[in-house]
DNA sequence: CTGACCACAAACATCTGCAC
DNA sequence: GTGCAGATGTTTGTGGTCAG
């Protein structure tokens, strides 16, 4: 084990609450805890460092959590009645940046596609995956995807009442030009091989998918034993091939905003967060990122 | 193991549109 | 013009990750 860690666990032991690196840092000087060996201008940051990727690695057989962000605590006292709640109640951390694909994705033969869609370009997803191509997938790493596929996009879209959730696209979330500080309503992510499972063959895992990424994006607690799909009503609902400059497959994922679900900026890191009523006109549509446009169309025609 | 890196939030500053 | 609110932009500090 990490000296560091050896630290954190006696000092964390001895005060029994939860403590920032810096705190546990300060402590283990002034009890002599820290040995020779341990250097450096801002060991704080080591043992942040060393206890973020311990919690990170080894997940719950960590013997850290957090009980907010930067706070540490012992994972022992998680079942000691005798300390308060809010000193036993994990909390998992904000990820950087969303999970990046590293697994493979799936694709469609475009000739597949093509013969399916036609020059409509777009299919009711139960069409789609009703049909023989729902049986023709394939799964590729993202730089070795051929010519002739095409990958899977799920784009989750929060729907309520008459109204989609629209953003600002930050700075850090899209690299696409295109994307970039544009306004949007969808929550896009590839679907992957992890995103299926023996529950969600029918679909091959695009609903969990998109479930997943809104879920993550909107930074909704989600415990690891609930089931994202009793959280949320999802449904897939139309299939859009895009020809254009980032050519894919785009799976429309409508969902329905829980009740008790109010988004609000403070919690998020996405901008200028609200409601767009579907059934007024939208001014400026050419503010919209490209996916965007192409489904605000799809999702009009309802209203 | 250290510490650089960088995504983010919070704090702060500036701009824009509107009422008076 | 001033005052205000909300949007947008900039700076700064912190937390998590990763190269070396």
């Amino acid at each position: 084990m990490s000296s560091y860690l050896d630290i954190a666990q006696a000092i964390l032991d001895l005060e029994k609450k939860p403590m920032s690196a810096r705190q546990i840092m300060r402590r283990a000087f002034e009890f002599r805890l820290v040995p020779s060996g341990l250097y450096g201008r801002t060991q704080h940051k080591t043992l942040q460092a060393r206890l973020s990727e311990d919690i990170l690695l080894r997940k719950d057989r960590s013997d850290f959590f957090r009980t907010k962000p930067g706070q540490f605590f012992l994972r022992k006292y998680i079942t000691d009645a005798t300390l308060p709640v809010s000193y036993r109640t994990p909390i998992a951390a904000r990820r950087r940046v969303r999970e990046l694909v590293n697994g493979r994705v799936l694709t469609f033969r475009r000739s597949d596609v093509d013969e399916l869609l036609g020059q409509s370009d777009t299919s009711t997803a139960k069409e789609f995956l009703g049909s023989s191509i729902g049986q023709k997938f394939l799964y590729r790493h993202f730089s070795t995807i051929p010519e002739d596929e095409v990958a899977v996009w799920s784009l989750a879209v929060m729907m309520r009442d008459q109204s989609v959730l629209g953003y600002r696209i930050g700075r850090y979330r899209d690299g696409r030009d295109d994307f970039q500080l544009k306004r949007t309503f969808v929550f896009s992510s590839a679907v992957t091989e992890e995103d299926l499972n023996l529950f969600n063959f029918n679909d091959l895992g695009i609903v969990d998918s998109a479930v997943t990424a809104i879920a993550t994006d909107l930074d909704i607690p989600v415990g690891q034993d609930d089931n994202l799909n009793n959280v949320f009503e999802a449904q897939l609902d139309t299939v859009l091939y895009d020809h254009g400059r980032h050519s894919a497959l785009i799976m429309l994922v409508k969902i329905d905003c829980p009740e008790w679900f109010e988004p609000t900026s403070r919690r998020l890191s996405l901008n200028n967060l609200h409601w767009i009523d579907l059934s007024q006109k939208i001014n400026n549509v050419a503010d919209f990122d490209p996916w965007s446009q192409r489904i605000l169309h799809t999702l009009q025609s309802t209203y």
